[in-house]
DNA sequence: CTTTAATTTCAGAATATTCTGAAATTAAAG
DNA sequence: CTTTAATTTCAGAATATTCTGAAATTAAAG
């Protein structure tokens, strides 16, 4: 992995820009998307120089993928240098950040909207259209996370099955 | 909606953190969030002393969110200016930023795949194990988008039947 | 314990983003 | 056409984020 091939760059630069546009750094999202092109386990030394960022950047960014259960540590015989890997199952990748952004993202939201629409219970609260907007917020978000819930436990070939019988699926439930 | 009630503000709040989670700037999300709980339309100067922000942000972010086609224009029987608001169902509102997002971020992902198994494929490239990865992924966004693209135009009833339903589909699947 | 390799911390530089306020533009009213 | 209200543009200020490089820390080797 220490010579990007033309492919290797387009990916890595292309993975780092969409990053960007939810809320991730570009940097820790070139890391990942090194770590998911290299054939073996890369140790912080290579993916600075291979990169081009400084080193307390990749220490820093790693520590964040691995926050988000992304990058796993291994060892290599005789070297005592972490080295670092990513999983290559791609719907377990989304799996794990679908969790990551659920407790952090979605789980306080649900937490908010309840606590407005219990604070609007206690005090009396006659705005009704308030309450009715904070309701379908917090109907859909449970809603969702429900449905998450049941499903977020598949298997990757579980998952693919479900896909492929998408239209079928929705014929004989007569939702289509 | 000139006055904001305390839950009111710990929505708009919470609402504007959140977008800057999602790579949305602030102001753009608490002019969404007090649209979304405003019983009527809202003029811009309306937005601007509520939220107490400049009124050129204001100008700026609400082109940003038209661009989202998240907000409409409206207008007030001889008022002149423009009054705008948002829609109210939230399974709309979620499905408007889906096919948004896919839009601008998961179709030039799959396109730039592709090229890239393309470029490989050219210059008969006998990187295997890039090319595996780069077909993990652009299958999985592509299976995704099918399955996307099958379920996006259902109605919000639907939605919510599909998702009562979670558990049972899948046991008829044999799935679980 | 000493030496050396590896990693982490952190202050501040570099950069990117967001926001403001003044000026310019647009467009309705008269 | 003139006046005035409303909106938009945009340069640069304010702020937030990301990144660097030096110093400090940790920990393995000898």
């Amino acid at each position: 992995m220490s010579e990007l091939s033309h492919v290797h760059k387009k990916f890595i630069l292309h993975w780092g820009e969409m990053g960007t546009r939810w809320g991730i750094s570009r940097t820790v999202a070139q890391i990942h998307a090194l770590l998911y092109i290299s054939p073996e386990p890369l140790n912080a030394e290579e993916i600075t120089t291979t990169l081009s960022v400084a080193r307390s950047n990749v220490s820093i960014s790693i520590k964040e993928l691995q926050s988000w259960g992304l990058v796993k540590t291994s060892h290599v015989m005789g070297d005592r240098r972490d080295h670092f890997e990513t999983m290559k199952d791609v719907w377990e990748m989304f799996r794990v950040v679908m969790d990551e952004r659920k407790r952090r993202e979605v789980d306080p939201t649900i937490a908010m909207l309840e606590e407005c629409l219990e604070e609007m219970e206690k005090s009396s609260d006659s705005d009704s259209h308030t309450r009715e907007r904070l309701e379908g917020l917090c109907d859909f978000f449970t809603t969702a996370h429900d449905w998450y819930q049941q499903t977020s436990r598949l298997s990757t070939a579980s998952y693919r099955k479900l896909a492929g019988m998408g239209g079928m699926v929705l014929r004989a439930l007569k939702l289509v």
